[in-house]
DNA sequence: TGTACATCAGTGAACGCGCGTTCACTGATGTAC
DNA sequence: TGTACATCAGTGAACGCGCGTTCACTGATGTAC
């Protein structure tokens, strides 16, 4: 006999979220995931996808929502962690990637989702971009490092490293988790890009 | 009667190929298409695919190939205009953008390509983005604007370059082609990443 | 505390449909001699 | 130049299958009084 319901609340509605991101996790795109394949990997019912989302696209939403959560933590830990401000950088490149590593899954959804199919989750995934960025700004404002700019250019500066960085992202989900070499030169080059653009940011006159 | 054949020698082909390229241009997503539904789109009986494509992958890579000579257009057209050193990052953005709006759909092809399904899709686009970089790095050394760099450097900044660009391209296209106010913004924007980006380079040295 | 009822979350059967792919056929075009 | 044959590219019919979705059902949990 089959050992059915009384299971904890909500524990359905996570194993949906779960096998799809494992599935996104092993190269498909979110985009070509069926509902009967979702559930199918979750060891669920056709039928009880339609107990907690609407379609494939509202199950997105949901992810970015969660993926908010994950990019919280890893802004949580890197502020915790730098301490010292001629390593900040090193450092929080190095942070990005292990929390990268951590949740593969998460980043590739973000990733797919920046050019993915559904408008809704794009808009997500990009509010959530300029969250972290803004963060990111007032940190800086914080540190009193680049004193000197405005709070657009600030903004900019902001924005330009959060894009690096996502990009490089990308280049870090193409290589395999175990090639330490690969993504040493991933991280060294990440670190490169922002070191340039704080150079740039150093010497950034506002255009007036 | 219906017309038919006596086409001009890869016709269908071209049909096909456009085919998705539309579909892609109308916010799917070229991971979700079908055999079917781009023979539909194209006018073409479902069987004649197989005549062309192996799949959907194979159409994949030969769009990918397409694109890299809409790449090399475009940066002809650059090289050609762009004359004023002091208006070169302008100028090169405003072009870029005029390339992106008439070719669409090709760049949203390689905005998706980019986290997409297909390993070899990924790596080609990747390939053609790195022989780009590559190229504006020559031209760049050729300007000798940053004679001061060296060669790994060059190199550097022009890759962060063209993935500043390649990031506002997925702005450009989450837009409508209509709104110019938007448009404006992200051109002004993009520029403004790139002086920054230069301003960097400008101030650089290479750490030893 | 107990009872009646509503809500919630999971189930299995069933539907009609569109999918990818195979097949044998056809006429146009290219090639050999 | 003409003829015989191979190759190419397009076609329509057919296949079995997995898809999204609906439905009526069931038992557990929450709520009102």
């Amino acid at each position: 006999m089959v050992e059915k319901q009384r299971r904890r609340p909500g524990e359905t509605r996570e194993k949906l979220m779960n096998a799809a991101l494992t599935l996104v996790g092993k190269e498909r795109h979110f985009a070509s995931l069926g509902i009967r394949e979702v559930t199918r990997q979750a060891g669920v019912v056709p039928t009880s996808f339609y107990r907690h989302f609407r379609n494939m696209d509202d199950l997105g939403l949901q992810l970015v929502d969660e993926l908010g959560l994950v990019l919280r933590r890893m802004m949580r830990e890197a502020r915790a962690n730098v301490l010292q401000a001629d390593k900040l950088i090193e450092e929080s490149v190095a942070i990005f990637i292990s929390h990268a590593q951590a949740n593969r899954s998460f980043f590739m959804f973000m990733a797919q989702g920046l050019a993915g199919e559904s408008r809704a989750v794009q808009e997500g995934i990009r509010s959530e971009m300029r969250f972290f960025a803004s963060e990111l700004a007032n940190d800086l404002r914080r540190l009193r490092l680049v004193d000197h700019l405005t709070d657009q250019d600030l903004d900019m500066t902001a924005d330009l490293v959060v894009r690096s960085v996502a990009f490089s992202l990308t280049d870090l989900l193409g290589v395999s988790p175990d090639d330490d070499y690969q993504i040493g030169q991933i991280r060294k080059r990440t670190t490169r890009f922002l070191q340039l653009i704080f150079v740039g940011a150093a010497n950034w006159k506002s255009p007036g």
